[in-house]
DNA sequence: CTTTTTGCAATGACCGGTCAGTTCAACTAC
DNA sequence: GTAGTTGAACTGACCGGTCATTGCAAAAAG
């Protein structure tokens, strides 16, 4: 083997320190805040120096930024999966059921995205903006097909989105226990797609 | 006068502070998020003054309590208004109703409230945890009537109650110029209820 | 194969600034 | 007189960001 990629093990090593650093970033964030977590908290959670965080990423605000693009990249991947073929009613089940398996392989991600989805006075909030246009597009374009106005189908997505992302904490921040298919069957019955 | 209750014009004052206090903290972090709102902050949006504050409340987080008792108790009142002597579908969308003129109404604290929902390392996390189960309680009693089981019930609830707030907040936040009606058909259909 | 050199990656002590909370004397409305 | 308000001054802890230094893996030289 080794004949074709890597040639270098300290690209893999810096990438180790990078993911070891967002993961760590991701969890803090979720469960006490962006503001209220420190960089030396995050350090220490990740087990690296302080230093690696800045030599890794340009600020504070800017290892936000590379987790919330993660994981609003995730997100649109996540919808235009659920888009690939499918109209109408059947779309929208599916939006649930991808947004759900995308919730439980990455809560900590979901979680900081739904806090900072309405603040108005944060640096990263444009992005944020952009990122949400482009993930809810295909539901939104489907919506618009079945003859939805335009300003209504933004609505109904975020609705749908909303109901399945709340019940989706609800699941894994306080019944982690339960079944995926119970939570889906739930959102489902909710939304009338049963 | 004087003989039923108020001994003092004084209460009225303090209360008037007490007020302007909370509804200064309230914009504030709702836009910037708690960690990120500093008292002097507050203060000067209230136009008064830093000892003040402190005159009227034990502490930040004591200041951040009361936001969030009072923006839970508003809820519960809500909810226990559109399950007045309704029930089924009709229940679920006078909830809709209800919560579309809270948030209306309250804007700052609806979303305040849920940017602190998920988070599961903050001091007042145990209250709020407390108020949500009360606020809920006659959505979820009805839907436990209707044949729905325990855990689905809590999901369900959660569901409906997340897609309001973030259709809501989707039109308050990004398109406050639409009316209340028009989000609240949109949330009807995306729910299955109109 | 062994030694030397190179430069990326990682470190952690440190600095300047911020913020919650305290104190208090003067002032105001009742 | 007294409850409530003011605003400035202060403290001590904490936090984001910097930087001189060290570690280390791969390439170059022998």
């Amino acid at each position: 083997m080794t004949v074709a990629s890597k040639p270098d093990g300290r690209v893999a090593r810096r990438e180790g320190t990078r993911e070891a650093i967002m993961a760590a970033a991701t969890d803090l964030f979720a469960a006490r805040g962006v503001t209220s977590t420190s960089i030396d908290d995050i350090a220490e959670a990740a087990g690296i120096a302080k230093g690696s965080i800045y030599y890794n990423f340009e600020s504070k605000a800017g290892l936000v930024e590379a987790i919330l693009a993660r994981s609003s990249e995730l997100l649109t991947e996540a919808l235009a999966k659920a888009g690939d073929g499918r109209h109408g009613r059947e779309l929208r089940a599916a939006v649930v059921t991808e947004l759900l398996e995308l919730l439980r392989a990455h809560p900590g991600g979901a979680r900081v995205l739904v806090t900072e989805l309405f603040r108005t006075e944060r640096s990263w909030r444009e992005a944020i903006a952009n990122w949400r246009g482009l993930a809810l597009a295909p539901l939104i374009a489907d919506l618009r097909a079945s003859g939805v106005p335009a300003d209504r189908a933004q609505l109904r997505a975020a609705a749908i989105v909303g109901a399945t992302l709340t019940a989706g904490l609800e699941w894994l921040v306080f019944d982690p226990q339960l079944e995926l298919a119970t939570v889906r069957q739930s959102v489902l019955e909710s939304l009338g797609l049963d």
